[in-house]
DNA sequence: GCTATTATATATCAAAACGATATATCAAAT
DNA sequence: ATTTGATATATCGTTTTGATATATAATAGC
């Protein structure tokens, strides 16, 4: 009981950088870590809420003109928080492929909607490793580098693992067009 | 609107090369498919219950002794929405790893932790190649190549890609001794 | 033979996440 | 001048997660 959302852990971490709107932090998330957490607002704005009773947060509203905006900072209790789950060595770590489902139990259709469904696939690691690879060589020309050392080494996982998708890609279709088609 | 259960097609799919229970279901998907996809029973029976009032599948209630058992078989309905999924073309892919979530925000505590964060990752990797690769072996001394292709290919998924996630153990630990400790 | 443990089997529940949608303002482009 | 796209917040139904409860059958150890 008393689960932990994993979302809360995602804001803070992002909070304890600078000072953001859920609209802002959707971004975030969207951006440098999309390719291993995604947030939807659905989530995020139940977790301000949240968090803000806790204590964990603070709120600040503005508003230009008619436009109203709140801006959420961390506190010292949030930045604990932050600070305990980092510390603890569990982590669930997980993946939900329905591209290797459709694979898996694909037998039933013919050989060809595989080999359409690995190259689907494949354009879109294409584009995401060209995006992410684009990011990480300007954190590389990025003067501080001491500060974005985390960066650069999650981004790295992300190129790595997309290589191994690319690499596998091409296996998968050689395997599958060597035997004939259905 | 109507949004599609994913649960259903990995039920459907296991129920089209067999009849099982919703505890062999459980089974199927924590063996061969657990490194892409996982369920739960909060899960998946409910949505048993749920196709076999589309019908989907049809149920065959047996008691052997005070043990009550519920088989489940897919109908031909249930065969073609299975098809119809197997053709989509779209697939959501996605991960959530939460070891490069504290890694991303670890720069607020120490390298030591983040270290040993990676630590922890790459053990759990070594443990799951290993059975994978068990498996993998198994696969190719199996008579029934064709039929196992697909099982072959999904698992030289998980190798690969676990294979790569452990090149960036190594080059993520060295960058952060590297650069010495806070 | 007795007992403890593990495997089989189904089910439910609160909390969390997902994904779509609604609403409205502001900025930029056509 | 108008349409498109970005900013900004919010809600809602459905699905998923993870934990827990319950009970029987089989197996292993003493």
């Amino acid at each position: 009981m008393a689960r932990e959302r994993k979302i809360d852990m995602v804001i803070l971490g992002l909070l304890s950088h600078e000072d953001l709107t859920g609209y802002d932090i959707k971004k975030r998330i969207d951006g440098a870590i999309s390719f291993f957490w995604k947030g939807s607002f659905g989530n995020i704005y139940p977790a301000l809420k949240g968090m803000e009773n806790q204590g964990l947060i603070t709120k600040n509203d503005t508003s230009v003109g008619g436009r109203e905006k709140t801006t959420y900072h961390i506190t010292e209790s949030g930045s604990d928080a932050l600070k305990d789950w980092l510390k603890e060595e569990q982590a669930s770590n997980e993946l939900k492929y329905e591209t290797l489902l459709k694979l898996f139990f694909g037998g039933a259709e013919s050989r060809g909607v595989s080999v359409h469904n690995i190259e689907v696939f494949e354009e879109q690691i294409q584009k995401d490793l060209k995006v992410l690879k684009k990011y990480s060589e300007a954190l590389e020309k990025a003067l501080d580098v001491e500060d974005h050392i985390y960066y650069s080494i999650t981004a790295s996982f992300g190129i790595e693992t997309y290589e191994a998708y690319l690499k596998w890609c091409a296996k998968a279709k050689k395997m599958l067009k060597q035997r004939g088609g259905k």
